[in-house]
DNA sequence: CCGTGAAGTGAGAACCGCTCTCAGTTGGAG
DNA sequence: CTCCAACTGAGAGCGGTTCTCACTTCACGG
């Protein structure tokens, strides 16, 4: 929890420079606490849990808001719904999910401008990768984040 | 449209080895004719517009199946609809969609498993790079697909 | 300290891409 | 030709996400 708040209150603030709220303190707070990959009805069980009355539109906006600002990243997508995780690093790079934890851990680009077709100017580019983690592969049964 | 029938009497069929209906058939012309990213939607537009009466569903339906068949690649997705294109490629590769004109090309896998964590067993990666074209790049104005 | 206005909130309706259901049709094996 | 599983069209349904609107709350200036 100490932890939690060290990085809430870290330089890059998780909404940038908007308005904070108790409700998206709490909602950042609790997103700080999901280690590994969460969508927003996740979190927003989570953060209902302890701050009963939190709407899920506000903890939708307030994703958009974190994701906005760089303190959230899109990892991927589960049965339809985007997958979001807390993402400190710094630079381009995107990330694998475990698929059976939810574990998310940094990959660098791999990408080279070189095997785009010829005058392709890129403007974006979207990775997501799924599999397995070393610790869950170890165990039979799945983690439990 | 010769074109088109050439490629659809080709060895790899559409629909793999499932039945062929007259819908289908219609459907997969179509297909073969978009040059460049298509929704199902989109696709089922051009499709009612020289066979009326397709349903939507059936349009569903055939991607998927063509999509399964490995005759359709998703390639991205725009206003949250998923766009296809026809592959005719073998092996591994991506696609880079030209958000001006459509326009796909392959684009070779730069993805290599020593950027991934340790003992990360990958299962499945998506890889969606958009930009603008050469051609579009040269004229003001969009092109026209 | 208040007053004020813009930003944020909660509830629920609305939206939209997509899938499912069901009764009717059709392709193709035999 | 017969027969049935695959396919079809229409429309209902689903689920994630966004919008609307009346209300609250934060941040700031006075
Ligand atoms: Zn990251
Ligand atoms: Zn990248
Ligand atoms: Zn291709
Ligand atoms: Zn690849």
């Amino acid at each position: 929890m100490t932890e939690a708040r060290d990085r809430l209150s870290s330089p890059a603030a998780p909404y940038g420079s908007r308005r904070m709220s108790s409700a998206r303190r709490a909602i950042a707070e609790t997103a700080a606490l999901m280690d590994g990959a969460f969508t927003a009805e996740s979190l927003h069980d989570r953060v209902v849990a302890s701050r009963p009355g939190i709407g899920l539109a506000t903890v939708y906006r307030a994703v958009a808001a974190m994701a906005d600002a760089g303190y959230l990243a899109r990892v991927g997508e589960r049965d339809g719904a985007a997958l979001y995780a807390v993402c400190g690093h710094d630079g381009h790079h995107h990330h694998a999910v475990c698929e059976r934890c939810g574990a998310v851990t940094p990959v660098e680009c791999a990408f080279v401008p070189s095997a785009l077709p010829a005058g392709f100017a890129m403007t974006r580019h979207e990775v997501a990768i799924y599999g397995v983690c070393a610790e869950c592969q170890g165990s039979e049964r799945g983690g439990s984040r």
